[in-house]
DNA sequence: CAGATGTTATAACACTGTTATGTTTCTCAA
DNA sequence: TTGAGAAACATAACAGTGTTATAACATCTG
């Protein structure tokens, strides 16, 4: 039937991300996703096409969830909605480290996302756009090409959140990291900021 | 002879960065270094004790060489000193980009520099740091933790460098990437300004 | 010179992604 | 119901890669 064999791709992708979270990308082996997942290592074959196709699904699922927490951080006046959405970008990362790695880094060597995955991993960068948008039209932000100020902030959170996930802290204290963080936001908030403000 | 020795390192180095630059992090094959460098497998294994001891020699490497770059590129005013220090920051690392990656990202899957090679690291870091505090010497940059200041900057050139390098443009045109490149940094600079300039 | 030490060359091993193969099970029309 | 075709399973084999073993060779030391 149509509904087990969709189950049984659940159940692969369940124990995929499983194996992510535990151990993280290197954790990713066939032979242990199919155990984990209670099927032979065929099924996976059958299912995914092999390994790049879990972890094309694996990247297709956390572009999916990620775009999601971005979409419902944005709640509030266009004044918060950069810090909003600044923060829910770290906490998505901290909370899935692994699913992050392999959207953001070539952290399976021989992985490349299809296009239609290329192009929904955009559309997550569309949030952040908006966003700059809205900021732009309340008169928080500048005027002028959004996509630039939305790319310059994608860097610097990718930026911080990359050099924390890697553990590399800017001082000895571990808690400084969220507030060095927010700090960075509000100052590429303030650099993108109306000339008169 | 220990000379001899020290040649055959140099060749195996050699050998590997060539392998890098050409193929990328895995293009990095034990064997392939070792025919490149005209030697056998276990000469790998003689002066580098494996794979991990090459990457190892290569993040060295590449930090060492960064960390210069860095110094090199700093040399006008203060106000002058942002810019020149993260234009260097990128141009390294879209011109050794193989290195940067072992460097900056976990490109290889069981590599984990020692903590000599993770302290040279953030001696580069110190380069951003010292910068930072001739700027807030010179009034061009607020009071306050110079650290800080210099992590987020660090963070936007990593995210926008990372970014680039993945192939991830903003724009259809590849040449605008520079000129995003420096309106971020411009806005990370106003963002640590003084309050009253 | 004789032994110890290190290096070379070759081969074998372990792990992992992938493919092949024979068998079983299921589906569905006759 | 039944039998043919298809799908899936279980097992094994294959290819590439890092690593280790082993024996022959070289080099240095006493």
């Amino acid at each position: 039937m149509s509904s087990t064999s969709s189950e049984q791709q659940h159940a692969i992708l369940a124990a995929a991300l499983k194996l992510l979270a535990h151990g993280g990308p290197q954790a990713l082996r066939v032979r242990d996703i199919a155990t984990t997942a209670g099927c032979t290592t065929m099924a996976v074959y059958s299912r995914f096409g092999g390994k790049d196709g879990i972890v094309e699904a694996i990247y297709v699922d956390g572009f999916h969830r990620f775009t999601q927490a971005l979409e419902e951080a944005v709640n509030g006046r266009p004044a918060d909605q950069g810090e909003q959405l600044g923060m829910a970008y770290r906490m998505w990362a901290l909370e899935n480290p692994g699913s992050y790695q392999i959207m953001f880094t070539q952290a399976v060597p021989g992985f490349t996302p299809s296009p239609e995955a290329t192009l929904m991993a955009l559309g997550s960068f569309q949030v952040l756009v908006d966003t700059v948008q809205a900021q732009q039209g309340a008169g928080h932000l500048r005027q002028g090409d959004a996509t630039q100020i939305a790319w310059a902030q994608w860097g610097m959170s990718h930026g911080l959140v990359m050099l924390e996930l890697a553990g590399i802290q800017p001082t000895e204290e571990p808690v400084a990291a969220e507030a060095v963080y927010r700090d960075g936001l509000h100052a590429a908030a303030r650099g993108f900021a109306p000339d008169q403000a």
